[in-house]
DNA sequence: TAAATTAGCTTACAGTTGTAAGCTGAAATT
DNA sequence: AATTTCAGCTTACAACTGTAAGCTAATTTA
């Protein structure tokens, strides 16, 4: 057996048990290392052996949905591409996305306003990264100056984010109802920063 | 002594207890029934005489919060009434309301995506408080068709919310530019909403 | 093949938590 | 004045936490 491959699956076990932990009533903070070995199936002390601490693990999983979150982003690039309004089909990606890896989108809620700084500050690096990308697409397509495209990126994923929060508790109906309200949103936005632009 | 007076004099002490350990480090579950306790100079005990759980001193931290809320939404109309921008003068209300009341903010921010349920069930009914009262507000200032307005205001608290949440990690100076731009933001929505109830 | 490394284990400990049981003394009621 | 009520107390306990110390067995290296 090779020792380094059994070492990386652990650690892919713990990971995968923290995540499974995260449902609508655990965050970060209030999992504790002793739980997260349990359900990985190791004993606690074993942890040790593959983070300092339980808040480098959390800094991993803020990573892993990080990176999750721009993997969606080009989805939704794909699927433009293939037809379909850009916003429209944006917003049904998105929540498509939340519903299936909800306790991935919920980390990244919990943790931007939590209680550790140093994930707040990931949290925030990563949607950073969502706000470069989608002000660059903004600008490309539709010429808008900079500063607009900034503003009007930066505004629509503030909503998007918010919207998204409050989909994880909602129903499928309710659902359905927050993203065409939100599509409507957007496009308010959108339009503003056009008659911004012009002014 | 009037017992009925010191009883509610205790009880304000565990209020204002729980209300400074929620520092940026501390949410509500966090915080423990014994630590409430020391800091309010009581017996951990003695806890139990005014409140059932934790929880339920945590949903009246919230209600408290609520109402600060309404009482700053009070003060900017007054503002607006004595001149200034709308828009301007509410960011600028708000933008000091949360750096003065820093902690009853991140309450509010903090278990609105919090594992409580019941937590972000009341920090919504809060949220909807003002989402009605700025609708109202809206349609009767604007003359907006009554689901736009709705819509309007929906996206502006979330906005408004959002890059609250930015600000209260954020220097002073990045405070005035987090507002600067939250006005402009707040611009597009207004803009775009008119542009949509034309149509 | 012998020696070194190491992932995971067991045991252990001190610190914290929520809360049950029951006492006390002062305020309120009769 | 006698009785009842009750806010706050002390003591106690079982459950949980993070993590230190040190063993084991299997893989890797020499």
């Amino acid at each position: 057996m090779n020792r380094q491959l059994q070492k990386l699956r652990t650690r892919r076990s713990i990971i995968d048990a923290a995540f499974s932990l995260l449902d609508e009533q655990r965050s970060l903070s209030s999992v504790s290392l002793r739980e997260v070995a349990r359900v990985a199936g190791i004993a606690p002390t074993s942890f040790y052996r593959h983070f300092k601490d339980i808040d480098e693990l959390g800094l991993t999983l803020v990573d892993e949905a990080g990176l999750a979150l721009r993997q969606l982003m080009r989805q939704a690039r794909l699927r433009i591409a293939s037809g379909g309004g850009v916003i429209s089909t944006s917003v049904d990606t998105f929540m498509e996305f939340i519903s299936e890896n909800s306790n991935v989108f919920r980390l990244l809620l919990r943790e931007h306003t939590g209680t550790s700084l140093a994930f707040r500050a990931a949290v925030l690096r990563e949607i950073q990264h969502f706000n470069v990308e989608l002000t660059d697409y903004t600008k490309s397509t539709t010429g808008l100056p900079l500063f607009i495209a900034n503003l009007q990126a930066e505004a629509m994923v503030k909503l998007v984010f918010s919207t998204g929060a409050e989909a994880l508790d909602a129903s499928p109906e309710l659902k359905k109802n927050l993203a065409e309200r939100l599509k409507l949103q957007l496009r308010f936005i959108a339009n503003g920063a056009i008659k911004a632009a012009v002014n």
